[in-house]
DNA sequence: TATGAATGAGCATTCATTCAT
DNA sequence: GATGAATGAATGCTCATTCAT
């Protein structure tokens, strides 16, 4: 069965190209060190994926599909603290442990990054919160919610400021409540109702 | 004006250097280009640093120095609206456009990067936000503040999300004012007042 | 005859490298001279030794091996005899006109070289005649005897003294027995029986 | 008196130049080391000796002042043990601890190196020698002790061998004598006659 | 098709040396 | 005449990538 091996071999170098990229950024990643992450010849890469450059942008349009399901799902007054989970606490080892776009930034010299950050900004952040907002400028309201969650993935985890660093998703809700609401001009809810 | 000007050769390279890091980050940028951009030998950037990673050190040690001046002056409840300025719209066209904070995590892969910008974001922002913040946590106040400057800079010069990217100091003026007084419990302005 | 062949670019690269690490020392030779005498690129060097330290070393500990096979073999008292043939009169082209202990001299500010050189002339000199040797102190009859063969070495192929430089073995033969017979305490021959 | 300044730091470099040379061979040794050992800027060795092998040069012309006065004074048939307590007892610090002869093999790859090597052993050693050796072959009998002196310094100094690097001169005063007289065909003494 | 030998451009860094002041 | 800024070629080594088998 050479071509499950084939698919197999794809995904694993896939893989192991995310979390390298992630952690290291695209310039102090080798394909040497994907290959042997992977446990294959580094040839492979360039049969399978063309190019270094080919195989990020592969591994980055990977990512809308890396972000949890079910975001949308839920009351729409704990869209907020859902995203925030989704963002900050959610379980990121396949990514590095950060967030797939607080990872990216790393490579964010290269253009393709900064097209793919945007089109993931945009449609899964920026968008959903748009229709939440209330009072004129939804969009801008949108966007300045979601540069509140990317700006807190990145002090807590790259960053590491010690009270963020430390604090847990019980400490962040009541600050979530407070900013989504005045945001988005109607009154959200700084914790999701399933976890109380 | 003498052409073999110590001073004036190490003052080109590090302006150089500042912006390529900045730009492409600390793996993507060579000596060479460096050296080029300042139009000198590269030699010369191990005669006056020592050596790539030192140069690096150096400009990014000269980080908070390049901050505007005169931040802190000024009304108390203006702060947050002066910061926002000094994050997004002053003229950072020395560190290739972007809030140095921002080019930084380019580099972010490397810990030494990572440390600078900590000190960075804790003394410049956080640590003049606390005292402002009242209720209790003020630390946590203070930096999630300080994440939504961080983050609006991201999202407005690297992802350049549309709203963002287009907005002037006026149109977030309002928003600055709710959400920088709910997050710090006390009643802020959004707009410095000598600006009106 | 394939062109690709792993074994026979090793061999060929360290079949270079041993010319030129023996003719002009380790410092003065490049990973890209060997290279270049061996007709491939300098980074196979890198694939197949790691570094050109580690070249160096396989050269060196290769010498043993380059040594005449059959040295022990025939009359006791015609030893010293062959050895001097072996390190005097043997077809030494492959490290460059010299005996290989003499090469190495070339590099002896590296320790390794230094430690090199004694194993080879402990193992295969002084250990052989110490057996040989009567009376008290072998050892040092044995390091002496060897110093002598070393020192002729020398003196005929990097010194060029005129008379050493002409001479043939025979002329050789009465000094040999001479010093020989000093210094081990018991007689010994000038020639090996096998050629007169 | 800036004359004599420029004698003292010339005299300085020269001194610096002749241990680093020693110690590590010519290539081994940078401008900048010796300047450095010397205390003065790396310029001064291109004004004052025009380029680093010129002044190679001129430290190893000074090779024969190096030797110890006196050697070819006292009873003939203790020459080769005063020549012997020259090669391998006298103190050398001034050459790294290493009797010229031996260290300069290290740069043996330059031609230069080996015409002052062959130049210094025939007018020292062999010419001495020659005088002494009775019998037919003077010169090669002359040369062979020669080589015997210099094999001993390099087993001693450089490769150490066990037994030889221990040996006191009282050690080895009886094999002196052995091959001294064996290879000049009279007999020789093994210790100089002012040391017992 | 797939393995791995081979490549050459590029890296940070050090070298001996020159030239302006 | 002397200081030190500047140079460019060369160093060992790693990179992404190609090509033969």
């Amino acid at each position: 069965m050479p071509k499950r091996d084939r698919e197999a071999t794809r995904a694993r170098l896939l893989e192991a190209a995310r979390l390298r990229f992630a952690r290291e950024g695209y310039d102090a990643t080798s394909v040497r060190d994907i290959a042997g992450d992977a446990g294959v010849d580094a040839t492979l890469i360039f049969r399978y994926f063309g190019s270094k450059k080919r195989l990020f942008d592969e591994v980055t349009a990977d990512l809308p599909a890396g972000l949890p399901d079910g975001l949308p799902d839920g009351p729409e007054e704990e869209l907020v603290a859902r995203m925030l989970r989704a963002v900050v606490f959610h379980d990121w080892t396949r990514y590095g442990g950060e967030h797939p776009l607080v990872a990216m930034l790393r490579s964010s010299a290269h253009d393709d990054a900064r097209q793919r950050m945007r089109q993931e900004v945009c449609d899964t952040y920026v968008d959903a919160l748009r229709d939440l907002a209330e009072g004129d400028g939804p969009e801008l309201r949108a966007e300045l919610l979601s540069a509140w969650l990317v700006g807190i993935g990145i002090l807590r985890s790259v960053v590491a400021t010690p009270a963020l660093a430390g604090a847990s998703a019980d400490d962040l809700a009541p600050h979530v409540e407070a900013v989504a609401s005045a945001l988005l001009g109607r009154p959200m809810r700084g914790t999701p109702s399933s976890e109380g």
